[in-house]
DNA sequence: GTGAAAGCGCTAACAC
DNA sequence: GTGTTAGCGCTTTCAC
């Protein structure tokens, strides 16, 4: 059912019914009781506009592209993504915008990028997420004019929005350094794992402002490569820094969840044991480890911000665009309880656990320990039709 | 630049630069230099096609609207739907088709959704994830015919797709006997927190199964309510239960998450002290927990499958689509060592340690101890213009 | 106040 | 093989 029906169905011309339902009654005087008519049919019809008919005649199409990162080994190169595009949408739809989703894989070099939002003009602009190679971000620079880097390696005077990652660092430091601990352990050290991949700007930022926080306190920062599975050589590293008057401190939250589940199971009492704080939370964080000392980081917040200045950018193009950063509260939590709370606690000491646990005639590695029994039961995945 | 100018330039028709572009020359019979000289001058101008004038004229937008619910309260219903997201596009990208995100809150019983999806005609056909209540699933099913209910409350025998909770259950359940657990916890317990809470159909399917499961070996289930915050009363539920012959179950992973985190914190080993299995994994248990014992669950396959469905919907709309049922193996990991295990470790013994954390004289309750120290620290979230 | 008409860019039937 | 033409549904200008 299109307006041109409703017109023929009333009597009426098109554009009459068109006024009425974009609202221009008024503006153009069009009789009361013309607009009751039209309204009353378009209602009873259920009619609904054809968007691209619409975009067509608008020359916009009133969609938005995201664009989110993801390696093809790697689908999901940062599962926390969701909370900046339920923060975009948040803003778009209240405007009338759409949210057209993109993964961005390592294609730079390929002829065609995968998703049609590449070949063909179907966004007013776009929200690219986080960090891409330098190739790719010409790519998508002529893709569109109206780009707005969010959370990215690219950062211009324009168009760009980021965290204030230097800031989480000097947080974090701050945090555990105020909580009595008089050594840290950097324990998000990167390591490039392929020529390809393209390091994100917090891993540096962050480590940067914990360093500076740390010297302007005088208090050391060991370094220590973060382990996926606790081999030998992680433990080696590990083990003589796991001590109440320690605190690690961590880039994502990943690792630090990592690191509680890995000591939780040891019995290595996270907070009283060792301390651990991190740069980084998202809803994961908030629902399963409120006690994690953090820097808070609303993506949401930032999604919406990101959505303010696309508008922004779409509705006054002339104006400028300066690109913004945005900084969060810590909070401090159970994970930072402070040396002396070390002291309360089991009656084996965590020293003597450690020395257990290091012991390679006493005890297996942890990564043994964590997985001896780790196996895939039953038949693989498969479907079933009906019920 | 359109295919009208491309046609002027090169002194063709505007057909012929139509049928060029749309890979129709053969079949048209085109003279090769003709093709030549269009595809050239479409790579030089770098032509993109118009998706409005294409949908409107094709009458298919081919676009897909994938719907999450997502109560304003609580922006991220569900983070893992991540993970569908993905597959749904790693699917729909191959064939041309791209997906719009749309949020569905409980509006149901308000005059109009936020979105444009739900006033416009702009999509070919909809992949709506979650739990839906009764009236906004009618609302949903006449805003198209093409609707693919992935995960959701809606069962029906076409054009549903699930994953089979209750046999999820039943793995679980049986991963912990086969470890020799001689009683089991179920902690998920569900209870409606509103009114208006739909309570997801996998929430029941997988209490069932896990009884059905402990039923048929003849070990006892004890339910124990979900605690968020571990209060005295919460501490009186488990800590009783507390205990290496002991495996907890819990349905989302959340739960699992929550509890080691928590437990780990007080010096309780998981999978020695206690054991935990869970009915479900996602990004996160991967990434930050894999010794967790669980029913594997692949969102991203699942997401494929929608979409698999859905085209098969809109490319034979007459063909049946009978709805269908996914299994995922279980995975064991170090999270159910067995009880055997619980014998070997610290030497306070955890029946100790958990006396001494249930007496208010000794010790504060575990709420208490996880949060004694939090606080937020600093100024509020802003914003910086300017780098 | 209302209606006719000219696009928006592309597709596809049809004539040549 | 190539060009003409009639839409697709909506917006908007311009007569009346």
């Amino acid at each position: 059912m299109n307006q041109n029906q409703i017109a023929n169905s009333l009597g009426v011309s098109r554009s009459t019914v068109s006024y009425v339902l974009a609202g221009k009654a008024k503006e153009k005087r069009i009789s009361s009781d013309v607009v009751e008519k039209v309204r009353l049919a378009a209602e009873t019809v259920n009619y609904k506009p054809n968007s691209s008919a619409r975009s067509l005649s608008r020359q916009r199409t009133k969609q938005i592209g995201i664009l989110l990162r993801n390696a093809a080994d790697r689908p999901f190169d940062n599962p926390a993504a969701m909370e900046y595009l339920v923060g975009i949408n948040l803003r778009l739809e209240t405007v009338g915008y759409v949210p057209v989703f993109v993964r961005v894989g390592d294609l730079a070099s390929e002829r065609g990028l995968p998703s049609r939002v590449f070949s063909e003009h179907m966004v007013d602009g776009i929200i690219a997420i986080g960090a891409f190679s330098a190739p790719l971000v010409e790519r998508l620079k002529d893709l569109s004019d109206s780009c707005i880097w969010l959370d990215s390696t690219v950062y211009e005077p324009e168009r760009c929005l980021r965290r204030d990652e230097e800031e989480a660092g000097r947080l974090v430091a701050q945090m555990a350094i105020d909580a009595g601990y008089r050594e840290l352990v950097w324990y998000s050290k990167v390591v490039p794992t392929s020529p390809t991949h393209v390091v994100h700007y917090s891993a540096v930022d962050r480590e940067r402002g914990i360093y500076q926080a740390a010297a302007a306190a005088g208090i050391p920062v060991h370094n220590v490569v973060l382990a996926r599975n606790f081999d030998r050589q992680a433990q080696a590293d590990m083990i003589p820094l796991l001590r109440p008057d320690v605190a690690w401190l961590t880039g994502g939250s990943f690792d630090a969840s990592r690191l509680s589940h890995a000591a939780g199971a040891l019995g290595l009492r996270v907070g009283l044991d060792f301390g651990i704080a991190c740069c980084d939370e998202w809803e994961d964080t908030r629902m399963t480890w409120p006690e994690l000392s953090r820097v808070t980081f609303s993506r949401l917040d930032m999604g919406i911000a990101a959505a303010d200045m696309l508008m922004a950018v779409l509705h006054h193009p002339q104006a400028p665009c300066p690109s913004a950063t945005m900084r969060f509260p810590p909070h401090r939590g159970a994970t930072l309880l402070g040396p002396a709370a070390g002291q309360v606690g089991a009656a084996e000491s965590s020293r003597q656990l450690l020395k257990r646990i290091a012991d390679p005639q006493v005890s297996p590695p942890w990564s043994d320990a964590l997985n001896s029994v780790a196996h895939k039961v039953g038949r693989p995945a498969n479907r079933d039709a009906g019920s």
